[in-house]
DNA sequence: TTGATTGTTACCGG
DNA sequence: TCCGGTAACAATCA
């Protein structure tokens, strides 16, 4: 919906509105996403990049318009409504050489068509970090947040500590295809739901986890470990996800 | 009012 | 080079 809008910079005071005000005025062709970074192309050349981080919000709202509530950095206005950015980690303009960098240090992006999970793989192969930090990576694979990474490696009985060089290709394929399968639910459902069948909770804090945060594990009904990857929270079965001995490796 | 948190980046030291 | 740790930033809710 936002295809077609013109911009408009809506805060003069805020930290990235000098850049925003390259775009006042011009055509959004096209948006697009590359694992959590999304992407607003413009007619002729440019492009505006975003990225919400843990507290960014994009509202829509018909016009008339109110005022931009707090950290409004960006708003896209079209004829019939106004979309504000608020509070986002990254909000920049960028020229077409700029996001073609950005792109190409984005790993393959689990929701597109267009991904190759080899050239993640190739890095998980080669490194010696815990799976649960590589997954998270988003120049190894573009898309897996901290909730998604400790449910995926639940499902899939990986340990998070699992070095990656000992993960192995039929692994790292269900790795994958589970990540685009549970991420395919969340922007359907615009929902973190990681339990099959679950339906999405009415209350907007409460996600349809089996792990994350939790102290028993669905599966065995044993106590789930805590600990800290990346200074992100992290959680494990250790019955479910027994760490490999993988001495000498 | 305070603290925790679905995230990223830069920087530093081993 | 790789890896692990720290800090800064931001909005919202319990």
């Amino acid at each position: 919906m936002l295809s077609g809008s013109a911009i408009e910079v809506s805060s003069p005071q805020g930290r990235f509105s000098a850049g925003a005000a390259r775009l006042d005025g011009r055509i959004c062709r096209a948006v697009e996403a590359y694992g959590k970074h999304l992407v607003y192309r413009f007619e002729g050349g440019d492009a505006l990049h975003v990225h919400l981080g843990l507290f960014g919000r994009i509202r829509k709202h018909k016009v008339p318009a109110r005022e931009p509530r707090g950290a409004v950095r960006v708003r896209l206005a079209s004829p019939s409504h106004v979309v504000d950015i608020n509070g986002p980690t990254i909000c920049e303009v960028l020229d077409d050489a700029e996001l073609l960098g950005l792109i190409d240090r984005i790993g393959p992006d689990v929701l597109r068509g267009d991904a190759d999970p080899s050239r993640a793989f190739d890095r998980i192969k080669a490194s010696r970090a815990p799976i649960g930090r590589l997954i998270m990576d988003q120049s190894v694979m573009a898309g897996i947040g901290n909730i998604y990474r400790t449910e995926i490696l639940w499902r899939q009985r990986v340990h998070p500590l699992t070095p990656g060089r000992t993960v192995d290709i039929d692994t790292f394929n269900w790795i994958w295809r589970d990540a685009a399968h549970l991420l395919a639910i969340g922007v359907k459902r615009n929902a973190i739901i990681t339990v099959d069948g679950a339906a999405p909770s009415r209350s907007r804090y409460r996600e349809r986890v089996n792990i994350f945060g939790k102290d028993v594990c669905p599966a065995c009904s044993g106590e789930i470990a805590r600990f800290v990857i990346d200074n992100r929270r992290a959680f494990a079965c250790p019955r479910c996800q027994p760490l490999q001995d993988v001495a000498g490796c």
